[in-house]
DNA sequence: GTCTATAAATCGATAGAC
DNA sequence: GTCTATCGATTTATAGAC
């Protein structure tokens, strides 16, 4: 496991000097919260983190997958949602709903997330929650399902599982915080679905 | 209307020596934060103030104006709600959005209300906000529309109209930060009409 | 153990004196 | 403008019947 206390100190490559890996994740984070997502270079992450581009990619992979561990969120939303999008339209919002309400209601998980909905008034929180929220957890619901008006409907979505979030996890206003999962399923399914499949005004 | 720059200064009655009703309000905010609206009495207010608890009638009415008073809210949401409450169960989802709407798209009232939102996370400002906006905002709709299940079909209600604030307000997400008021009151008037009027779950 | 009746305390609101 | 006195309603607590 370690080298120390062996007898025969100083063997093997000694740990790099400061944490490479963490100072691209804050580096990343910085930027993603100031910048937004889409004006982010992994170079200019490279650069703050004063290391070699190729190292971001070696450490995280995709750019993807580093704005999903820059965001420190409790589970990736990519594999969470993948029942969700293989499904298909229908009943896609039951089975959004689900998850949803799952990741919610584990409790270290809500912290996390709490923290996230708290940045919310804070520009770089802001910028941080509008490109994770509609882009990496609710953003591949539009070409996965077939939507038309992706940004719309997804929107749409959005708006509503927010409220429901403000209402039930941060206000913890009365039936909502308690009620139970099934029940809101059944209550806000029909809302999403028509969001995600009906015909849109004008 | 005011005696100043008249030539005659210092005519009539001084001001009060510190100011009764400003203190007064002061004290009710901080109690209403504190403990809610309901477990605040009239009397604890006027202890807090220094001041007699009749005084507290004479200068705010009701404990309900005082409260409104207290919120600093842009509109008096007992007159602004007025048309939703009268006109019936109806179209009542589509009056009280247009109402909400034009509230929030008008930009003085719209800085004042989100930092009332902005208090969400303390909470002092949670308890206030819960008292406003299912006490007094949403409340009202509850009896006068005749509804069964009042409580939850007001919370269904809120979750909806706070994950609009949140999405088209706060964090500004497109396309709803621009999209027309009409189109608005269009998509998710079925909605709210739904969780007014529908048979709930279980 | 559960429900009902009643007593006590507290509250919001008003009228009227200073 | 400020305060005393007080009404009527609501809530809270207690006691006793079943």
């Amino acid at each position: 496991m370690s080298n120390r206390h062996t007898g025969r100190a100083n063997r093997g490559r000694r740990p790099g000097a400061p944490d490479t890996r963490a100072e691209i994740l804050a580096s990343a984070r910085t930027l993603f919260a100031a910048r937004g997502f889409g004006s982010t270079s992994v170079r200019a992450i490279a650069a703050g983190a004063g290391v070699d581009p190729a190292l971001v990619h070696h450490y995280f992979g995709s750019k993807d997958d580093l704005f999903v561990a820059a965001l420190e969120l409790p589970v990736d939303p990519r594999v969470a949602l993948r029942p969700v999008l293989e499904g298909g339209l229908d009943g896609a919002a039951e089975r959004l709903l689900r998850v949803f309400l799952s990741v919610w209601d584990d409790e270290t998980a809500r912290l996390s997330l709490l923290g996230l909905i708290r940045g919310v008034f804070e520009p770089s929180g802001r910028q941080l929650l509008r490109d994770g929220l509609l882009g990496v957890v609710l953003g591949p619901l539009g070409p996965a399902l077939g939507l038309d008006e992706p940004q719309r409907r997804v929107a749409l979505v959005a708006s509503q599982m927010m409220g429901l979030v403000m209402l039930r996890y941060v206000l913890e206003v009365e039936p909502l915080a308690s009620m139970d999962g099934e029940v809101l399923v059944a209550t806000y399914a029909p809302t999403l679905q028509r969001y995600l499949a009906d015909p849109l005004p004008s």
